[in-house]
DNA sequence: CCGTTGACTCTTT
DNA sequence: AAAAGAGCCAACG
């Protein structure tokens, strides 16, 4: 089994978070078995596939930390898909999506 | 190879 | 409550 590299990891799991949801980059760096909390964020921010919603993958506070486009169409589009952001804030346990483990995440 | 940067997060002031 | 420090790691020059 190839291994993929971390930013494939990375879109991967992005690829995976529901409409009407949200991720954390510490979830996902964690499902991918590492602390790199930022290099997440770092890959998101060159993330080169459209079909990945990167805008679904907030600060693990609720809190939306940045977006290559603006955070404020970040949350324009989190809010067209069922969220209720606030400020740039959200409710986060209300729409958190718990990654499941898979192989072609990275393992 | 080394130093810097960043869409992070947690702990300590 | 707000700010600063520490730890983390891929990508780039």
């Amino acid at each position: 089994m190839k291994k993929l590299g971390f930013n494939e990891g990375v879109y991967n799991i992005c690829k995976s978070i529901p409409k009407g949801k949200v991720s954390t980059y510490k979830s996902i760096a964690e499902a991918l078995g590492t602390k790199a909390y930022r290099a997440v964020g770092n890959a998101l921010n060159k993330n080169p596939y459209k079909e990945v919603p990167c805008h679904r993958v907030v600060g693990s506070s609720g809190y939306l930390t940045g977006f290559a486009h603006g955070l404020r169409k970040k949350s324009e589009m989190l809010r067209k898909e069922g969220v209720k952001v606030k400020d740039n804030k959200f409710d986060l346990s209300r729409y958190l999506y718990k990654i499941k483990k898979r192989k072609f995440f990275g393992f």
